[in-house]
RNA sequence: GCUCCGGUAGUAUAGCCAGGCCAAGUAUGCGGGCCUCUCGAGCCCGAGACCCGGGUUCAAAUCCCGGCCGGAGCACCA
């Protein structure tokens, strides 16, 4: 026997033995620097101000998985510290989107929990004299950081920051008065060291705790503290944070907390769909989208709607992706690939006629047939179609008769085609079954079919700022009655069509997910 | 503009740190065949890439320099 027959002699008898080999395989991450088993701790630090997209979803991933590999913990923190991007619906969407991924952190936090901490740490920098509080106007502050030099509030002393910090918490300085600002090194050439605002003042009122506070922490010291805090041990994040790194360890490092491990990446993009607020709205604006569940849309809902399951998320994350420094976008037909494999040995097969051109057929008595719902998943069960001598099937197929022709009504039977209009086609049955050369179509018999519509998403961009204007095709037809108990969110195949998901039951809407 | 960082088939990646086993592996996409009562899945075959130019070396996808192209950052956002 030889490798090829035992591999297929095993695969009648244990599949799931293969199957087991293979997925260990497949799904191997590359090893994490710096990982010891048990103490591994990764994030998720959304930004609760627009809904999760699929850019979170694969980061949060590889976060997630990281952290099992290693049995460690996995926070999930809101970075919620501007408290006017931050809403509270965003919150509970990516709440929502991590569950939805099979994502389960351990511990769950605001950075808005800890502002009393913030305060704190911000105190005892201060005493370091390693921050003061500055009252330079913006344009200042931004030209001096430009030409690396040092404002005059940087030479006060402890004492005098100290007071001034004081007047900052107390309410004594409006908004954008004063900051409170790291001494860092004005002639870094990384510009986030120079001298980096850390906190400052918003009279704006918060979600969560709403007026309590009026001094904020910026993103670097919020998350520094908290990823101290947290006893965060690697963090794998997308590249535009990389030099961020040495600032967010400096700040730890002056309050003697350790520093994780970084691992960046670019971001994940796929090709004609950005994950970008304003190139988002842009195709609202232009009336293409109105909801941001939009099939069509990388948000988390939209990839739901468009019946991208979240096994597949997980599948081509591990697999298909690696943390490259290069810009990338990946081809949708990647992900679909992936999504396709999940769903082919599970999905039930229905028969659709997309634009239906009707057909008669001569000699055929009425009847019923069953037929299987999976060609080879007997577990899927059956169905019954009844039918008369009149049918629909699709247009598309209609245009490759000519007279003379035999095609198969799948599982029904043959016809030989006797005539083709523009309006209808006409046959008569003959004998016989499958065979090599004739084509098998699919149809439904026209006094029990169902009327569908399909939306087919595209791209919503052409190139960087060219907007599709056809992003969104509707196709409509008949199905087969049995199509009655699909229920909302069933991905089901439409043979020779592609993988549908029902978006609504009631109006027979379907989203087509790929072929 | 300044500062970082990248560039392997159409796409995404492995390999690069520790040069030779790479006439470059994998997935997807594409072409062809088999199988199947789907244009899906599965199986088999095929075409397809180391950005360019120098240098180091017996030997470079891998190291060095220059060029070109691309990305990120340059907030009192995250």
């Amino acid at each position: 026997m030889d490798i090829n027959e035992q591999k297929s002699l095993l695969e009648e008898l244990a599949p799931d033995l293969l199957l087991y080999e293979k997925k260990i395989e497949e799904k191997k991450l590359p090893p994490l620097p710096n990982a010891v088993r048990g103490r591994v701790v990764t994030r998720l630090p959304p930004e609760p101000s627009g809904y999760m997209h699929i850019g979170h979803a694969m980061s949060g991933l590889l976060n997630y998985f990281y952290a099992r590999m290693y049995d460690g913990r996995v926070w999930l923190r809101f970075e919620d510290t501007d408290p006017r991007k931050v809403k509270l619906e965003y919150y509970e969407s990516f709440r929502r989107g991590y569950k939805w991924l099979g994502i389960e952190w351990d511990y769950e936090k605001n950075n808005s929990d800890d502002i009393e901490l913030f305060y704190d740490y911000a105190e005892k920098i201060i005493e370091l004299g390693k921050a003061y509080v500055c009252f330079c106007p913006h344009e200042k502050i931004k030209s001096y950081r430009k030409k690396g030099e040092e404002c005059e509030h940087r030479s006060q002393d402890v004492d005098e920051n100290l007071k001034y910090w004081g007047m900052m918490l107390s309410g004594r300085f409006r908004e954008g008065e004063a900051i409170l600002r790291l001494a860092g090194d004005m002639k870094s050439k990384n510009t986030t060291m120079r001298d980096p605002a850390i906190l400052r003042i918003v009279e704006y009122s918060h979600p969560l705790v709403g007026a309590r506070y009026r001094v904020w922490p910026l993103y670097d010291f919020a998350v520094s503290i908290e990823d101290g805090i947290c006893g965060i041990t690697h963090i794998l994040r997308t590249s535009e944070f990389a030099l961020r790194d040495e600032l967010q360890n400096y700040i730890r490092d002056l309050v003697g907390m350790s520093n994780p491990t970084y691992i960046e990446y670019s971001r994940f993009e796929f090709k004609g769909t950005p994950v970008s607020k304003r190139k988002l709205r842009a195709v609202m604006e232009a009336g293409l989208a109105d909801r941001w569940d939009d099939p069509r849309f990388p948000t988390i809902e939209g990839l739901k709607k468009r019946g991208i399951i979240p096994e597949a998320i997980k599948e081509f994350t591990l697999t298909q992706t690696g943390f490259s420094y290069a810009k990338r976008e990946y081809d949708w037909s990647l992900l679909y690939s992936v999504n396709r494999k999940i769903l082919d040995p599970v999905a039930r097969r229905f028969f659709f006629t997309p634009n239906p051109i009707k057909l008669k057929i001569e000699q055929l008595e009425s009847g019923e047939i069953t037929i299987p719902y999976h060609p080879t998943n007997r577990s899927l069960g059956v169905r019954k179609i009844s039918y008369t001598d009149e049918f629909y099937i699709s247009s598309l197929d209609a245009e490759n008769m000519k007279t003379g022709d035999t095609i198969r009504l799948k599982y029904l039977t043959n016809v030989k085609i006797t005539n083709v209009s523009r309006y209808e086609v006409t046959g008569i049955r003959v004998s016989g079954g499958p065979a090599q050369n004739i084509p098998i179509i699919q149809w439904v018999p026209s006094h029990k079919c169902l009327n569908v519509k399909v939306l087919v998403p595209d791209v919503l961009y052409l190139d960087e700022e060219e907007i599709n204007p056809e992003s969104l095709k509707i196709v409509e037809g008949y199905a087969e009655e049995n199509i009655v108990d699909i229920k909302v969110d069933e991905i089901v195949q439409f043979e020779r069509f592609g993988f549908c998901r029902c978006d609504s039951a009631d109006d027979r809407i379907f989203i087509k997910a790929h072929d």
